[in-house]
DNA sequence: TGACCTGCATCAGGATTGGTGATTGGCCGC
DNA sequence: GCGGCCAATCACCAATCCTGATGCAGGTCA
C-alpha cells in the first residue's frame, strides 16, 4: 500500500470519476486505474463499483476513505508538528466567514492574532456557506466558520457553537427594549429574511410554519447589514443570529427582543479539508475564534435567550 | 514522503540503530541510511543525531516518530475495518496476562469469547511484564496486560484498571476474615513478596519503609499460587492484588484484610505495538477483557478496599 | 599507540516500479 | 445506429530504489 494510493481513493471518492480524479491530483486516468486496481487487490476487497458514468463506492470503499483521511491528516500533522516547534509562527491564513460573525466576533480576533503572531498573513473572505465549503474543498481556504449545512464531501466538521436567534425591529415600536416575545402570538409580521439558499432560512421558515405564526410580508435580502439598516430605519423586523445584534444592546439603533416561542437556534460549524490538518498558524487562529466565538455565544444566551 | 520511510523511522527510532532497524524491516543498511535522509530532506529537519555507536533521535525525530506511529496505526486500521466488515470474525489473538489476572479474571473472558467467536483461535501467555513486554515488541503478543513498568519504546499504553491490594494470612491467626488492618500498628510482620524484579514490590517496598512498618523477615517467592499456598498453611502473610484473592472470599481457604493504612494500589495497563492497530479479533477480547476486569476490580474495592 | 571493530555515509550499477499515451470496449443519450 | 464519455489494458520509457562494496570516524583492547 503507497500513500500516493490513499490520495489517489480520496480523489476517487470525492471526485466520482476516475478521470477527474486523475486531474485533481495532476496524473492519468491510466495511472489512476491501475492504481486504485492495485489498493484493491493488496485490501482484496473492491473499493468501487464502475459504471460507464463514472464511479461510486463500495461499503467497503466508504470505510477505506474514511480510514485514508485519517491517515492523511495524520501524515500532515507530521509537517505541522515541526512547523509548531519552530518558535516562531509564520506562514499565512486564509479563513472564510459567514456575514453573521463578520460584524462583532471577528475583529477582536484578528486584532489579538495580528499582535500575537505578527509574521502570519492573514486572508478573510466573507460569503455564504456554499461559496465557503467550496473554497475549502478547492483549498483556497483554510477553513472556514459556516452554518450546517449537508454536503460535505471531503469536508471535515467540528461543531462549534450554538447561538439563539433574536427578534429585531426598530427602536421605540412600542415594545420595551430586550423585553421577550412570544412570536405565536403577536400581530402579522413584516419580516425581512435572507433568500431561500440561505441555511438559516429554512430553519425559519418550518418554525414559522409549524408554530402558525401570521406573517404578513416577507422580503428577502441576502446582506445582513441593509437588513439590519432597514429595520432601524421602518416598520419591517427580521430574526437574526444573537452575535450579529449584540452589539445593538449598547448602540440601542435596533431594539433587541429575546424569542420565548418557538425556540430557535443558530449553530456554527467549522469546516476543514478532511485530508489535510491545520497549518500551525490556521490552528492557531481557530483557538482564538473558537474562544471568542464562544464568549460572544455565551454572552448572547445570557443576555438574549428566552 | 512514503510509507515505507514512515516504516524505517519507526524501526531506527525504537531501534536506535540504522543497522539493527535495517534487519528488522528486511532492509540494508545502506538503504535505510538513504531512506531516512530522503525523510530529513523532504522534512527539512535533521531527524536522527549519527554517532559512530548508533543514532538518537532529536527533538523532531521524537515528534515525527509520534506522528509516523500514528499514521501507520491508521493505516492499518484500513484493513482492521475491512476485516471487521465481514460478518464473521475469524482468524488468532495472543494475550499476555500477569498471573495476577490469571487466576480469577481471565476466565469468565475467555469462555465468554469462545462461544461468541469460535472461529478465533486463542493463545494465552503467563509471564511477568517484563517478558510480556518483549513479546509484544517482538510481535508474538497482540497485547497484554501488565503492571506500569518504564521502557515502554514501541508500545502505546492504556490504563485499564486500578485495584486495591489486600493483606493475606491463613486462616484463624486472631483475626477475623475480612477485617481491617492497619499495617502501621501491627507486630513485625513475616511477608512472603516476589522478587526485586517484580514490578508491584518497589511499590510495597517503599510503603513499607516510608510508614515504618516493622519487618521480621521477607521470603521472596516469584510465583503467585505457590506464595498463597505458603500462606494458607503457615504463619507466613502477603500483600496482594484483589483480583488475585477475592476468590478466597467464599472458599475461605486464606483469610483477607483490607488495608486501611498504608494506601496502596495496583493498577494494570495494556500494552498493544505502538504502530499497528490491534486485529479485529484482538480488539474484540481486548474489550471484554476490559469489562471484566472493570468488574472484579469494582468488586475488590467495593469489598476489600479500606 | 596501533590494530581492530562497529556503525553510518556514499557510490555506481542493476532490477523493479510507476507513469505515459494510445487503444479497446461498454454504456448512454441523441 | 452514431458519437461521446468513461474505465481497462498494453507496451514502452523513465524514475526510483535497492544492493553490495567501499570509505570514514570514533571507540576498544592489548
Amino acid at each position: 500500500m503507497r500513500l500516493r494510493q490513499l490520495r489517489f481513493l480520496v480523489a476517487v471518492y470525492e471526485e466520482g470519476s476516475f478521470t477527474t480524479a486523475a486531474h485533481r491530483v495532476h496524473a492519468t486516468q491510466s495511472g489512476m486505474s491501475m492504481q486504485i486496481k492495485a489498493l484493491e487487490e493488496s485490501l482484496q476487497v473492491r473499493l468501487f463499483d464502475r459504471s460507464p458514468s463514472g464511479v461510486t463506492p463500495t461499503r467497503a470503499g466508504e470505510l477505506a476513505y474514511q480510514r485514508a483521511t485519517r491517515v492523511l491528516r495524520e501524515l500532515g500533522g507530521i509537517k505541522s508538528d515541526l512547523a509548531m516547534m519552530e518558535d516562531h509562527i509564520t506562514g499565512s491564513v486564509s479563513v472564510g466567514l459567514m456575514p453573521t460573525t463578520t460584524r462583532t466576533v471577528i475583529a477582536p480576533v484578528l486584532a489579538k492574532f495580528a499582535s500575537l503572531y505578527p509574521d502570519v498573513d492573514i486572508k478573510m473572505e466573507e460569503a455564504y456557506s456554499a461559496q465557503l465549503s467550496a473554497g475549502v474543498m478547492a483549498g483556497r481556504l483554510d477553513f472556514a466558520l459556516v452554518p450546517p449545512t449537508q454536503s460535505y464531501r471531503g469536508l471535515k466538521v467540528t461543531h462549534m457553537d450554538s447561538d439563539v436567534e433574536v427578534f429585531v425591529t426598530a427602536p421605540d415600536k412600542g415594545r420595551d427594549n430586550l423585553s421577550a416575545i412570544d412570536l405565536t402570538g403577536v400581530e402579522p409580521l413584516k419580516l425581512v429574511l435572507p433568500g431561500p439558499d440561505n441555511a438559516r432560512r429554512a430553519k425559519i421558515d418550518s418554525s414559522l410554519k409549524t408554530f402558525n405564526i401570521p406573517v404578513r410580508a416577507i422580503m428577502e435580502l441576502d446582506a445582513m447589514m441593509a437588513t439590519l439598516d432597514l429595520v432601524a430605519r421602518s416598520d419591517w423586523t427580521t430574526i437574526a443570529p444573537g452575535c450579529l445584534v449584540i452589539a445593538d444592546m449598547e448602540s440601542r439603533q435596533r431594539f433587541l427582543h429575546p424569542i420565548t416561542r418557538p425556540a430557535m437556534a443558530v449553530d456554527y460549524v467549522l469546516i476543514e479539508p478532511a485530508s489535510t490538518p491545520l497549518s500551525p498558524a490556521a490552528q492557531l487562529l481557530c483557538e482564538e475564534l473558537q474562544a471568542e466565538l464562544s464568549r460572544v455565544c455565551q454572552r448572547c444566551r445570557d443576555e438574549l435567550g428566552s
